[in-house]
DNA sequence: CTGAAAGCGCTTACAG
DNA sequence: CTGAAAGCGCTTACAG
């Protein structure tokens, strides 16, 4: 098999210029449909394509887009990266993946392999150590390259850049008042994920509703390797509590097992709202009633902003939308309001 | 803020010419100490970081990987992504990912905006279009091309490259024994993913097991949207199953469901082992019995092969490692045995 | 130890 | 309509 196939290599072929070969390839009408089509024939024949590298190298932009996740493989992430390829597919452009595994030294890394050129922009959704020590140094050294920032779902208000977010407090504050209407009066707050600007804000939400209830706030955070089980259990047992909203899907089918497991009927002894809707909220028995965070959604908007900023369809002023979001009834809460 | 600062503008600076710049740089030893030293502190305090896209077309390798899959919802993809991502990063690589959605004209678009010289090799997994008319012009492009393939997974003996895949039929066969040993006379097998390789690999390892065991073959296919229920219900209550193998982990669960609606108990009435160690095999009630297909594993080892045929570690002949999986008990499946 | 020069594969003003 | 030349940002033999 024979080298690669360069612009040179079909100019000498065809005895013209390396101008003309490019000139013709790219449709120029400075050149004659004859030569045109000669050219393109043997490019053809030769399965020539132009090297991208040497094209960036002269247009300066890739048509490539950097992302950076904590993870894939929990459903919202997985969701949230399907939405960037799709659109991105769909607008011409690659993406090219890092993931953070929640920590800031892969997050900083993976920024400096990504800001040396390959790469016309962005989207992170923050790692959870950077969001708790709210560490962004190795943000800033984007802004010393100019490279222009997405932020999704995990995001810091002291960055200053383009962001996607839903308005989870308001939406826990919702689901709160969600339970309390369907005739839960002692709700507790669990979550499995806290040192999240999410699950953070979604107890704000809780405690908000809480507050204009009058009712006591219970919040629990746990591990979810370890569930607290035991502690469950007693609080059920002993009535302290009536109904869970749980600050991510995995929390709050931990939350249901261990209740049925005890023998207690959801939703008659335990409601349940999660967030996140992904595959087990569907799937389980009883069905999850969530608060969708439309992370497909979320993904989409993020690559297209992205795009906008990149192709300077957006005003200096960043944006931030806020995205709606929508409770999902399903089994795990009782109808009668 | 000012421009990218490119070698050019630090040679201007120091006074010395770009070589020195760009040796002292790499820590050439031709370089003087001196300089080295004065070189970098210039670097640093400007952010230098050189243009890679510049690097390759120098260097003609990219250390950057494309990867080409069906999907990432379903959670052996996204594990598996996970397990080529982890390793990408430990050994140096970046990845691209495009997904083909199961259909053969996105997975030739992908591999055509893959092959421009931006990435020095390709992980794939094929779709399912692509596995079920053996279509395979747009892959052989890539040998045109000369970039090196593996494939894992969804692969096709027509293609010859380097290959990863467990023993899907073997699994299957032992999965159908233990359901035997374990009591079950009266095994079916659905499969929500026909039309894949993997899928029939499954069907047949069930059937030769049926074949050894003299027992009545069962094959039920469907469409993961709109599961049949009522035929399930009507099997158990029939008595004419008494047990399900499932070609992968949605239909398993749906199995399940379906039968615990019905009033059935799991394993007492219907005994079921499915494919892929998910998150909802783990946390249904019961848990689901399973074959472990390593994804991590499959992902990781993919990764591992094209880097080492990238950097020439490989001999001519292709590998084609078939992975060893394991069945993990849970508690949808009975112990007598 | 330092630098001038060629070249990676392309694009694009500028001449002719 | 066609081509020579410069340049994108780097690396690397080759001279000095």
């Amino acid at each position: 098999m024979e080298k690669k196939v360069t612009l040179k290599e079909l100019a000498k072929q065809l005895n013209v210029s390396i101008s003309t070969v490019s000139k013709a390839l790219n449709d120029s009408p400075e050149i004659s449909p004859q030569t045109r089509k000669k050219v393109k024939e043997l490019a053809d024949l030769n399965y020539y394509v132009p090297n991208v590298l040497a094209q960036n190298l002269k247009t300066s932009h890739t048509k490539t887009i950097g992302v950076i996740i904590p993870a894939i493989l929990p459903h919202f992430f997985a969701e949230a990266l399907h939405g960037i390829e799709t659109k991105a597919s769909e607008l011409g452009y690659r993406i090219i993946i890092c993931i953070s595994n929640e920590s800031i030294q892969k997050e900083a890394e993976s920024i400096k392999t990504l800001i040396n050129g390959q790469v016309d922009g962005l989207i992170m959704s923050l790692s959870k150590e950077t969001q708790a020590k709210m560490d962004i140094d190795h943000i800033k050294t984007l802004f010393n390259h100019k490279v222009p920032l997405v932020l999704f779902d995990r995001v810091l208000d002291q960055i200053s850049c383009d962001k996607i977010q839903i308005n989870d407090s308001l939406q826990a504050e919702l689901a709160t008042m969600e339970l309390y209407n369907s005739g839960c009066k002692k709700i507790a707050f669990f979550s499995g994920i806290s040192n999240t600007s999410v699950s953070n804000e979604r107890k704000q939400g809780y405690l908000a509703a809480l507050k204009n209830l009058d009712i006591k706030e219970k919040v629990i955070s746990f591990d979810p390797e370890k569930f607290p089980e035991k502690k469950l259990v007693g609080l059920i047992s002993r009535k302290e509590i009536d109904s869970v909203l749980a600050s991510d899907e995995l929390g709050a089918i931990l939350v249901m097992k261990s209740a049925l497991d005890a023998g207690y009927k959801i939703p008659k002894d335990l409601s349940v709202i999660g967030f996140t809707n992904g595959t087990m909220s569907k799937h389980f028995r009883p069905s999850l009633s969530t608060v969708d965070q439309h992370a497909q959604d979320q993904g989409k908007l993020a690559l297209e902003t992205m795009v906008d900023r990149i192709e300077g369809k957006l005003s200096e002023k960043f944006s931030n939308y806020t995205l709606e979001t929508s409770i999902i009834h399903r089994d795990s809460t009782r109808r009668n309001f």
